[in-house]
RNA sequence: GGGCUUGUAGCUCAGGUGGUUAGAGCGCUACACUGAUAAUGUAGAGGUCCGUGGUUCGAGUCCACGCAGGCCCA
């Protein structure tokens, strides 16, 4: 066959045309076809939201899945990997609201939910073309023909029937959480609607300190103790004042430093011990005032503004957990143990007192800590039997809280009119707010340390411009920390990429987890399954469409239903029998179900977080438990995900816990995490600051496989990613041009000789062959054992530097004359060369294979060219073929590459052009291995630095200078302390020291016992030539010019020219020409009549003869000549 | 504020278990070589290995505390 040859290789083109060719022969579905009834390798794909276009990251996220996936293909393993769209969600409501011009509160009112749902429905896969194309154009094999979309009907019925596991095992529960509320609107805010511009503003509150007094027991011993059981207070500080009659906690910081402050109140003037963070006594007292006359303060008429304080102990925070307290405010029992002191993390001592003031109804802080500490919250059970919190849902205090009974706890919810109202039943001048009148009580019960107005930024509502409260909502809950133990456990099995993720911030999270809030207040998603009775107290889980007909069917035979109710029952049986059931809202909203005493049911409202969708998906995206269970079962659990870090606690994080919950099993076994995508400089990408780069265009412009190769080699797939453009030409030119220059090159030869590949026979092979090819082994066994840990970076740079420095830039440039020998040029092909062609072939195929999961249409295109076979992604990953290792050879190579490095170095020094020839290179060697070693390469160094012979030195030339070198891993046990005089020791030790250590294999010098293996012993130095050394290697040249010499050079230097003339003048490689020389001077006749035939045969000249005038001047050192070159 | 992570040449990155002279590529300067030429070689300039303290005979590497950037959470 003949190999295509290539001038300018456009790699995005070339992508392209393999593109073109995969799916006009399917071959993504053949490299699954090929494997079936092979082991299985899962991949689940995260899906992502088509609402938004893709970017550059998607290229590096997806490329990372694409390389594992080919990589287990090339492995023989059968790796399905279906797509997938995630369709629901807060990101998907807006872009709508956006589009159509309203608000949420629009919804139900100038638009149906059922239209507003719909348009979601049409929104959601608006760029999924755009999606599909970046797919493709990348080259990322994913199977985009039947992927699952989380909004279709079977998608949602198997996320019911995991719910319904779940509720099985009564980890579905009903309880509260704590979220911005707005009073006036009756509505909860979502953190997208707090986090509009003008809902934070400046208000001026009451904050107060108040004093909790501590109970004395084993606990505060400690405290009673200093304070010689006086009373003892604990400060906490408060902006919401109306929160305190709910405290059931104060909250400490674990390494906060407290102390215990013997003072005054400064309203009650009683004399009191307060405890407090050490770093904020200075807010509460004058550094003046410590330790002053507590005597005449208390005898004084007129109180003193300053006053007097000592602090009497000192403790952490640790110490004052557990330490209990009187209630504050006793209008309400709790229903469990409470008032006591726990740790939080969020405690701080930037201001209040660092301790803070905990109710759980009222705090999102309060509420975890007091939940992790089963401190419990401050309820009542209203009217319906339902306990509810001290503040009802008019921002009013409850009835039980007697003395502000049903008082707005803001004073922004009064108008002016209530405000005035309220103003004379109090009988005051002026209205006093509850905060106000709290702190006022507390001030006269002693309870108050201090009572002041403090401004700070407050989110209001931005319908009615109230401030907001935090309050207690319905939430529905998974009892996530029931299974903490498991999910911990399990979790230990999973390989992560990078591992600190896995140990740290996955870990973590899972040490610290709290139940998962599923209930989300919106339209568009996956409307939680759960039918309840008005009270609660009868509800009902629907787990698959089959159930939710019979209980409907049940419904309707009953006859208890309201007619509405009926008629939205028949018209969801009527949908559900043609099979075109709606399972979204308003339509499940419409169905009313009956319990088992015959009370009716009710859907609870609420759609569940958009995360439970994508976490459902090893089994929603087959439809199980309905259908594919043959298939669930093969493909589960995964072998291999891959998302951006940032889902952590996202994606990473359902799909564990939904596992672990109803499988007892992860959901994945090995797992990268990706860093972000940067720009060059370090920075965010966004759209709006217009750094970021668009991913069509850059695959455009560099190609899918120069841009893959870049990212991946570049970094580490979890370390951030510095984007630059000019990375990807660099990886291009270097890397991908190198590569198609040397495929370029075989293919110019292989095909001038027609060489046909026949495999390779190991008995024709040379050391400089069998050399390439014990690297080529190394790169196999090195790249499958990256490919195999998910270190694509490291197999990226192993074949780079394969191809590059040791493919290319050794083995191709010392092989040049194998393959163009105009001796044996055309069609002769000798056993050498074609052990050379054979073996260049195999490196070439080789790496277009390893390359392949990394540059699929590259390796693709390599390994067509080369074999005219169908896919590289069809193969079977190339095997370690151990007979063809030769670790020696290699050492010997490494050594050849050091000479030469040496030699060529010294040349430059000298200014002796490589074209001169040059005697012999003296290579000192102490051991005879070594010698040994060089041996082998002899020949290769003799040509790559034009030199004669290669001569060894041994110590007994004498005329070496040794040099010894302490070896310090060695002297580092057996000295330690005294290695600084060690190791002078042995610098300068002399020459007889030296020869005793090497004959006898240790000496005492100045006392200190040194072996042989102690020391480094080199040489450096060799006088009368010229000398190099560098890593424990010296060479000396020997510049000699003899006059044949000379010629010699003459004549390689009149090749050089002669060749560049043919260049210049276009010959063909092939071409032979006649040369005539104009007569010259003495040296250039003899010069070349001596190497005519050599000249003739590099130059492939017919025939080489002296005329009286020739036209061409030849420009050299000495003096020019005249020729005249000619085509034969 | 908490968890995780990164910090090495102008830029992008390597630097098992501590070993004294810290490397590569790109870029820059100079000089070569080349029938692989959008290459290649050699030499040169370029470093407080983020800082401080500690452990050690010896720290880029281990420990502590900081600083700066990033992600997630609050």
């Amino acid at each position: 066959m003949s190999f295509k040859e290539y001038k300018n290789l456009d790699y995005a083109a070339l992508a392209d045309e393999i593109l073109d060719f995969w799916n006009a022969n399917n071959i993504f579905e053949k490299s699954i076809s090929t494997r079936e009834g092979q082991p299985t390798f899962t991949f689940f794909e995260g899906p992502p939201s088509a609402n938004g276009t893709p970017g550059i990251h998607h290229v590096m996220a997806r490329a990372i899945k694409d390389i594992f996936c080919r990589y287990q293909t090339l492995k023989g393993k059968q790796v399905k990997r279906k797509g997938g769209w995630d369709t629901h969600g807060l990101p998907v409501e807006l872009q709508v609201e956006k589009e159509l011009g309203i608000t949420k509160e629009d919804i139900g009112k100038s638009i149906s939910v059922e239209e507003y749902n719909k348009k979601c429905r049409e929104t959601v896969m608006k760029f999924t073309d755009q999606w599909n194309s970046l797919t493709e154009k990348m080259g990322y094999w994913v199977d985009l023909e039947n992927p699952y979309v989380t909004y279709q009907a079977n998608y949602i019925e198997s996320v019911w029937n995991l719910l319904k596991r779940l509720y099985d095992q009564g980890l579905l529960y009903k309880g509260y959480t704590i979220q911005p509320y707005s009073p006036a609107a009756g509505t909860g805010l979502s953190s997208h609607e707090l986090n509009q511009p003008g809902c934070y503003r400046d208000v001026k509150d009451t904050s107060l300190t108040a004093q909790f007094k501590a109970i004395k027991n084993a606990k505060s011993e400690f405290l009673f103790k200093a304070s010689g059981d006086a009373p003892v207070y604990l400060l906490a500080w408060t902006t919401t004042p109306w929160t305190l009659p709910s405290n059931t906690a104060l909250t400490a910081g674990k390494n906060i430093t407290y102390v215990l402050v013997k003072t005054f109140n400064p309203y009650t003037y009683v004399p009191v011990y307060v405890v407090l963070a050490k770093d904020l006594v200075k807010n509460y007292f004058q550094a003046a005032a410590e330790n002053s006359d507590f005597a005449a303060y208390e005898a004084a008429e007129k109180k003193p503004q300053a006053i007097p304080y000592e602090i009497v102990a000192t403790c952490k925070g640790s110490d004052l957990e557990g330490v209990e307290y009187e209630q504050l405010m006793p209008y309400v029992q709790p229903s469990a143990p409470a008032f006591r002191v726990i740790l939080g993390d969020f405690v701080t001592t930037e201001d209040g007192t660092g301790m803070v003031h905990t109710a759980p109804t009222f705090g999102a802080d309060d509420f975890r800590v007091a939940a992790q500490n089963n401190i419990p919250a401050l309820l009542i059970t209203d009217e319906n039997g339902k306990e509810v919190p001290l503040v009802n849902r008019q921002g009013r205090f409850v009835a039980q809280v007697t003395d502000y009974a049903l008082e707005p706890v803001k004073e922004a919810y009064l108008t002016d009119e209530e405000k005035e109202a309220e103003r004379v039943k109090q009988g005051r001048d002026k209205y006093l707010s509850v905060d106000e009148r709290i702190a006022i009580q507390l001030k006269t019960e002693n309870k108050a340390f201090n009572v002041q107005k403090f401004d700070h930024p407050y989110p209001h509502c931005w319908r009615t411009d109230k401030p907001v409260l935090y309050y207690p909502l319905d939430s529905w809950f998974i009892k996530t920390t029931a299974v903490k133990d498991k999910l911990i456990a399990l979790n230990k099995t999973i390989q992560w990429k990078p591992e600190s993720t896995g140990t740290g911030r996955f870990g973590n999270w899972l040490e610290n987890l709290v139940d998962w809030n599923l209930s989300r207040s919106r339209y568009w998603g996956t409307p939680l399954p759960i039918w309840r009775t008005e009270d609660g107290s009868e509800e009902i889980c629907i787990g698959s469409l089959e159930q939710l007909k019979t209980e409907i069917e049940k419904a309707q035979a009953s006859g208890t239903l309201t007619d509405v109710q009926t008629k939205g029952n028949a018209a969801f049986l009527k949908a559900l029998a043609a099979g075109e059931a709606d399972l979204h809202r308003p339509f499940v909203d419409e169905v009313f179900l009956l319990s088992a005493t015959g009370n009716v049911l009710t859907r609870e409202l609420d759609l569940i977080d958009v995360w439970f969708d994508s976490g459902a998906m090893p089994f929603a995206q087959w439809h199980y438990p309905f259908e594919n269970q043959d298939v669930f079962k093969q493909s589960y659990p995964a072998d291999f995900i891959s998302e951006g870090v940032d889902q952590t606690r996202g994606w990473f994080f359902t799909l564990h816990a939904i596992s672990s919950m109803v499988e007892d099993s992860v959901a994945f076994k090995n797992v990268v995490s990706t860093g972000l995508v940067l720009d060059k400089n370090g920075n965010k990408m966004s759209k709006r600051l217009g750094n970021a780069i668009d991913p069509f265009e850059t695959l455009k412009a560099y190609g899918a496989d120069p841009t893959r190769w870049y990212m991946i080699t570049n970094a580490q797939p979890w370390d951030n990613l510095k984007f630059d453009l000019a990375g990807i030409t660099e990886v291009r030119n270097k890397f991908f041009g190198t590569l198609t220059n040397t495929y370029n090159f075989f293919a110019l030869y292989a095909n001038l000789d027609g060489f046909e590949q026949k495999g390779i026979k190991e008995e024709d092979l040379t050391e400089l062959d069998r050399w390439i090819l014990s690297k080529l082994m190394n790169l196999i066994a090195e790249v499958d054992e990256a490919f195999e840990t998910y270190e694509p970076t490291k197999a990226g740079r192993a074949i780079q530097d394969f191809v590059c420095d040791h493919l290319s830039n050794w083995y191709v440039r010392l092989s040049r004359r194998r393959f163009w020998n105009p001796e044996t040029a055309n069609q002769v092909i000798t056993a050498d060369k074609q052990a050379a062609y054979e073996t260049l072939y195999h490196c070439l195929e080789t790496v277009a294979q390893l390359m392949s999961p990394i540059a699929p249409f590259y390796g693709e295109w390599l390994y067509k060219n080369l074999t005219g076979k169908e896919s590289v992604h069809l193969t079977h990953f190339a095997k370690v073929n151990p007979s063809l290792q030769n670790p020696a050879l290699e050492t010997s190579m490494e050594l050849a590459q050091g000479i030469c490095s040496l030699v060529h170095s010294i040349r430059k020094v000298h200014r002796l052009k490589v074209r001169q020839p040059l005697a012999q290179v003296l290579v000192p060697v102490l051991q005879e291995s070594v010698r040994d070693q060089i041996r082998r390469v002899e020949d290769l160094i003799k040509s790559e630095v034009n030199v004669k012979e290669v001569n060894y030195l041994n110590d007994a030339s004498g005329v070496l200078n040794k040099k010894v070198k302490p070896n310090f891993k060695a002297l580092g046990p057996k000295f330690g302390k005294d290695m600084k005089v060690v190791a002078e020791a042995i610098t300068g030790m002399s020459s007889e020291d030296l020869a005793l250590i090497e004959s006898a294999g240790s000496a005492k010098i100045q006392g200190f016992e040194i072996a042989l293996a102690d020391i480094e012993i080199l040489t450096e130095d060799m006088p009368g030539y010229l000398t190099a050394s560098e890593g424990g290697l010296t060479i000396a040249l020997d510049n000699t010019l003899t006059p044949e010499l000379v010629r010699e050079g003459n004549a390689r230097e009149f090749v050089n020219r002669i060749q560049n003339l043919r260049k210049d003048s276009g010959f063909d490689v092939t071409d032979k020409i006649y040369i005539q020389v104009q007569r010259s001077d003495e040296e250039w006749t003899a010069s070349l009549n001596e190497f005519k035939a050599y000249i003739s045969q590099e130059v492939q000249a017919l025939s080489l003869e002296w005329v009286d005038s020739a036209s061409t001047e030849l420009t050299f050192e000495e003096s020019n000549l005249f020729v005249n070159v000619t085509v034969a």
